[in-house]
RNA sequence: GGCGGCGUAGCCAAGUGGUAAGGCAGAGGUCUGCAAAACCUUUAUUCAUCGGUUCGAUUCCGAUCGCCGCCUCCA
């Protein structure tokens, strides 16, 4: 049985969704000002492990991520570019698909964009109005707070005493209340992307959109929500109160919030030279399986400590299991071993159990790798047959169903002239002549061919 | 100033009121012509520090130190 811990109650509860066998679930996407770094891949990671492992449970899955493709930053990228709008944002937009993929993130059922919903963000702003819980202010429509009692629940602030000592712009004297958030942005200049509404010429605020695109694609009332911790407030917190505020229902079920990702220990900034795209890391010849691997393997809810001597050790942890892949795949004779499909339930079950707990990868982690260790040895020892394969393969590729980190076995041919030059070596070998065999074996090497002599002749990988 | 989280071996880290998972790296060994892969053994009498509660605490409570986040846009 799932349970997730809820940043609404603070508590680890029992999952299970409003309707049927159908997850409804809803991750706050990328801007698409810039590039996309690790620390909001960390989450995208994170949430698409959720999602991969709903669907491991049996779930039906509907997600929906959005792209907030206008806000302060793209508009000023816009401006400085002369590109227009949707051409400025479709380059970032692309660009996050691209990384989304390397990491073996999947599709989501839906990616809407902001600029695509304008007509359902003025039917909410509408229904807010009719409420009684705006007011306009300087051309702007603002959502008045003071009418909504819950406001803060989600993150425990309170306006109280959190005042002085914070950064707080103090000089937003167009709100009525210093909480008080803009729902639709009247244009500063002239060149402001706008669009006409019954508040006047504008554009929507951040957490609008959020509200208005998650009730379109899933309902009023839905089953998760999730974003990294620093979006709990105020994007959440507004994000409840535009929705709660307009239907009167209760918005989400589970707030689910990915911690934040650390470089050396440090918070990322291009100031101290240890920010990281994705694509930086995959120049310096990083793989991208293991980028996955790093950010999932700490649980989503701890502090994630990214340095590239953990990538490096993400590689090595990944090439173990899937050497292991490959070693059991080999395995062609033999009746099975009663002890090997034990280990496999075992593994099962410390996966799930780790899984269960509110997505504990280190824990399901630590269970595949206890099989791993105790598959090896009853191969070593010759306890281990071709149905105990089949259990084995079946098992790692269910994991990796959610885990994503292995990839398909893809059947590999080699090139005739690599494979002449493997079978001079085995003769070589044969002859004794050492020397000449070592030298085919450097020569491969270079071409980035990797042989291992086994008992049951020589293999070969791709580097 | 208000609110919250964290501090476990060289590194990344799980975890529990009853005596420390897993991964990486290191050392020794087995296997191999040598490697590789794999396996075995080994690496924290100790879980930031100091007190308290308890038969017993890394786990609960308090204090101290350090780090991080939110309170503004941010994954």
């Amino acid at each position: 049985m799932l349970k997730l811990k809820n940043t609404l109650t603070r508590a680890q509860e029992e999952f299970n969704p409003l309707q049927g066998k159908t997850v409804r679930m809803y991750a706050c996407g990328p801007t698409v000002y810039d590039y996309g770094h690790i620390g909001n891949f960390r989450t995208f990671v994170a949430v698409d492990v959720l999602r991969r492992y709903l669907k491991y449970l049996g779930y039906q899955v509907n997600h929906v991520v959005n792209i907030t493709d206008v806000d302060d930053k793209i508009i000023r990228g816009v401006l400085q570019s002369g590109k227009s709008l949707r051409e400025y944002t479709e380059f970032y937009t692309q660009a996050f698909l691209e990384d989304a993929r390397a990491l073996n993130i999947e599709q989501p059922e839906v990616m809407p964009r902001a600029t695509d919903h304008i007509p359902e963000m003025i039917e909410l702003m509408k229904r807010l109005a009719d409420a009684g819980l705006t007011y306009k202010s300087d051309g702007s429509l603002y959502y008045s707070i003071a009418s909504f009692p819950s406001y803060g629940r989600l993150s425990g602030l309170k306006v109280e005493g959190n005042i002085s000592g914070a950064r707080v712009d103090v000089d937003e004297y167009e709100k009525a209340d210093a909480r008080d958030f803009v729902l639709w942005k009247e244009p500063k200049e002239e060149a402001e992307p706008r669009w006409p509404s019954p508040f006047g010429e504008g554009r929507p605020g951040w957490h609008l959109e959020c509200s208005a695109m998650s009730m379109k694609y899933l309902g009023e009332s839905f089953d998760i929500h999730c974003g990294g911790v620093d979006l709990i407030f105020p994007h959440h917190e507004n994000e409840i109160a535009q929705s709660e505020g307009a239907t009167g229902k209760p918005f989400v079920r589970f707030w689910v919030h990915a911690e934040f990702l650390l470089v050396e220990g440090e918070k990322m900034a291009k100031s101290k030279g240890n920010f990281y795209t994705v694509r930086d890391l995959l120049d310096k010849g990083y793989s991208s399986m293991a980028i996955r691997y790093l950010l999932l393997s700490v649980p989503y809810r701890t502090q994630l400590n990214f340095t590239l001597e953990g990538l490096r050790s993400a590689e090595s942890s990944l090439e173990r299991l899937r050497n292991f892949r490959r070693r059991v795949t080999d395995i062609a004779g033999g009746g099975p071993n009663r002890r090997v499909q034990e280990f496999v339930s075992k593994a099962r079950e410390g996966f799930e159990t780790g899984m269960n707990d509110d997505l504990n990868t280190s824990e399901a982690l630590a269970a595949v790798f206890d099989l791993v260790r105790d598959v090896n040895i009853a191969i070593d020892s010759n306890e281990f047959g071709a149905d105990d394969r089949d259990a084995v393969l079946a098992f790692l590729s269910r994991v990796d169903s959610v885990l994503g980190v292995l990839g398909e076995e893809a059947p590999d041919i080699l090139e005739p002239e690599i494979e002449a030059m493997i079978g001079e070596r085995n003769a070589a070998r044969r002859n004794r002549d050492f020397n000449r065999a070592d030298q085919i074996r450097q020569e491969l090497t270079t071409r980035g061919i990797i042989l291992e002599d086994t008992p049951q002749g020589t293999k070969w990988k791709r580097k």
